[in-house]
DNA sequence: CCAAAAGTGTTTAGTATACACCCATGG
DNA sequence: CCATGGGTGTATACTAAACACTTTTGG
């Protein structure tokens, strides 16, 4: 036993250790427009990148990534879950580093004060990009692809929403995630008919005039599906 | 610069490296139920794993599983597709160890002979499955929860049949993948449908007195498909 | 009172499900 | 000649897409 032990010790000393990132695509609805934040890097001053970290010796990576996402905007329950681990020998030039990419969806509008100062952030429309770090872009474009197939199969766009929100301004995030143009009236029939939206007695004021009626998530049977789905799709 | 570089290695040098491992979880089915390729461990006798090994220094993550799919099978062009990075700080209880699951899928019977007898590979059912090291068995889990989905979507089940199937034969494949008996008539409608299958002038003999046409894989189609899937699918 | 946005209804086409029926052939 | 598995057809129910119409209200 001792000796198969040591056998294998020897075994994992001759492996080359590595570094572990760890980046969060970031992405909100501004309520027009899909964004991702981006945070200003040292290094150059046109030079945008995603937020990230390093992986720490007690942390499983879900757990980094949560706390990178809580270091930049202070928020915790967040629809985190992880998008793909990049490898290539060469993505950071410094040193060899694999880095396991995230992507997060939150609120925006919901509690802006939370996000710190300490990393410049700034929000970007995800079509109109800037030069990224290392293959950031590359990271950037596999979270879109997957948000939209995801968009399409459960109902994950709730997580890009505020607390309220209406009809047209459901639509407006489909749009834009699709960059397409839904039809109104089937799009509304089609998001009622999931029974997952609670109509509320309060009118939006203001944009049109008519008004549109807030909605809220219901959030029982969102949970509900969300696990019927989520244990029957990847992750 | 040379300041900005220099403070940047020192953030890098206080940090602690890991060692990156790959597993894969190979999926195989050999007629009537899916299986999956297992390898033991020098550690216990009962003891099974997934075939793995460790991410060099000049490899990108997709190389190396690559090459480590090809030492345990001696096969080149297979189906291999980023799972999902495991990275509990305890999943390994002798050192710290990231691993990257890939899963792929293999026409068994194809050329067994390929199998290397140095790790005395066995395949299993994915239904009854040994005592797995570490967090193999979550990571097999997690495998067939990706191909159940994928295979609804997209036309990944033809990875697993051989070149020349019966549409009898790929029923039996979705069966065994949803643990299902789909209507023989429709399924086979649906699958034909896709436009992806080509029927050869020969026959199955011996199984069923009528017989049952052979179908081949219109490759060309199948790329198309795939690849139209594969850019709105995540990866 | 009208323009603009919101909400409801209808028609039509396409797809999925369930099931009935015929075909081929080895024993 | 019939049991068994393979192949084709059809009636019905859903679901999706396209589009017309009505409602509300600020200016």
């Amino acid at each position: 036993m001792t000796g198969t032990q040591h056998f294998m010790l020897d075994q994992y000393k001759q492996q080359h250790p590595y570094l572990v990132a760890l980046d969060s695509i970031i992405l909100g609805f501004d309520g027009d427009n899909l964004k991702v934040l981006l945070v200003k890097r040292g290094v150059n001053e046109e030079t945008w990148s995603l937020m990230g970290g390093w992986l720490q010796p007690d942390e499983t990576l879900d757990r980094a990534a949560n706390r990178i996402l809580f270091e930049l905007t202070g928020l915790n329950d967040v629809y985190l879950e992880q998008l793909h681990a990049f490898g290539d020998p060469h993505r950071d030039p410094i040193t060899r580093t694999v880095s396991v990419a995230y992507f997060a969806l939150i609120k925006v509008g919901t509690d802006e004060s939370g996000l710190s100062d300490a990393y410049q952030a700034q929000w970007f429309s995800v079509y109109e990009l800037p030069h990224l770090l290392f293959d950031h872009a590359q990271m950037i474009e596999l979270a879109l692809k997957r948000l939209r197939y995801k968009a399409a199969h459960q109902p994950i766009g709730f997580e890009l929403m505020p607390e309220k929100f209406t009809i047209p301004q459901l639509k407006k995030l489909f749009d834009a995630i699709y960059n397409t143009d839904f039809d109104r009236r089937n799009f509304s029939r089609k998001i009622l008919s999931t029974g997952l939206l609670i109509k509320l007695d309060e009118k939006q004021k203001g944009f049109s005039k008519k008004g549109a009626y807030y909605y809220q998530v219901d959030k029982e049977k969102y949970q509900q599906a969300s696990e019927s789905l989520l244990s029957f799709i990847a992750n």
